[in-house]
DNA sequence: TTCACTGTACCGTCCAGCCGGTACAGTGGT
DNA sequence: ACCACTGTACCGGCTGGACGGTACAGTGAA
């Protein structure tokens, strides 16, 4: 049972530390380790293996979505509004977390792709319900992968794809009003 | 053995066939070679070194690349339709290099990352200027790029995540269309 | 024979996982 | 108070295997 911020919590932080900054490869169990200020054998008292790893991370990244979903449901401007703008952010624990698994999904994790398709799906229903119109739904969420996906890209050896400033997350849910008022024609 | 395309191609065509399948960390010396028909030492007679390799792969995304542009621009149905249909299909070799080289790219390949990076600008580029607005044209990129996010989960071990079934596409462009093409017939 | 190319044996490195050990905070019997 | 014992947390060296890369001995065609 994980309690509080403690050692787990530091080793599956530098876990996804290391998933960003050098993918899947560069998480080795030592480097791990390492970065979490404990030895590899500290290491594996906690997670017994690299596949226990990576399921903490899978569970983190579950537990840290279901808390997300509520906070997305309940957001003043809209689950649309507030889907986009973290999507954008992609420092805040659950992005954090989301890019990770991504990296482990892309690394043929099984268990990894199944949350991210779960999450999607759930992300899916809430939009749907918020637009109405289940094909600007999944235009949304697209939107929103798409800037996940150009999120796991920056911070690598890449230069920024999307211009993501503040003023272009304000004229792209401008565009996502469009697509979801079909008042103009 | 039947020499039915160049040897340099088949090597390429099972090294992204080996990262589609299993991601970076599968498509090893061994596993390529022994995919494209070739061994260890044949292999590495053509591509000296597995980053010369990877440089191969994206030089010839860029090569396919450019020839994509050049129908993309002609696209009967204007660019954006083409866009979009082709970042559904991922089964042309444009898109499975894309895919292999995105999964390079998350691997800290700055060659591959950088790659994209210039794909993707160059998409933009096309596509601000057909539909005039940029925003438009971003949010129209973004969702080609969570199209191909997408299609990069499908085909591992994951169920797939967006209905991207053949009336799914017109819809998607439907909904694509109430703003990007201001003079339809 | 020469050349373009192939196949295999081998080397150094890196990594996951294992294992014996350390430190220390209880705890319970005497 | 003392000691024997237990469980938790953590350490670091070791090994077996896989991988990238090298060396070299073929082989078939021109």
């Amino acid at each position: 049972m994980p309690r509080a911020a403690s050692t787990q919590e530091r080793i599956l932080i530098a876990y996804e530390d290391l998933l960003l900054e050098l993918g899947e490869r560069g998480a080795t169990l030592e480097a791990v380790a390492s970065r979490a200020g404990v030895s590899k054998g500290g290491l594996l008292y906690h997670f017994g293996s690299k596949e226990a790893l990576s399921s903490g991370l899978v569970e983190r990244l579950h537990r840290l979505t279901d808390e997300d979903l509520v906070l997305m449901m309940a957001a003043p401007a809209g689950p649309v509004d507030y889907l986009i703008r973290t999507s954008i952010d992609a420092s805040s624990p659950l992005d954090r977390a989301l890019i990770a698994t991504s990296r482990l999904a892309q690394a043929a994790d099984a268990r990894a792709g199944e949350a991210l398709a779960s999450i999607r799906s759930q992300w899916l229903a809430v939009i749907t319900e918020a637009v109405g119109d289940p094909a600007t739904a999944r235009a949304i969420v697209l939107v929103s992968d798409g800037l996940y996906f150009n999120s796991a890209m920056r911070g690598m050896g890449t230069p920024d794809p999307a211009d993501v400033s503040a003023e272009g997350i304000d004229s792209l849910l401008t565009v996502l009003d469009r697509f979801s008022t079909p008042s103009v024609d």
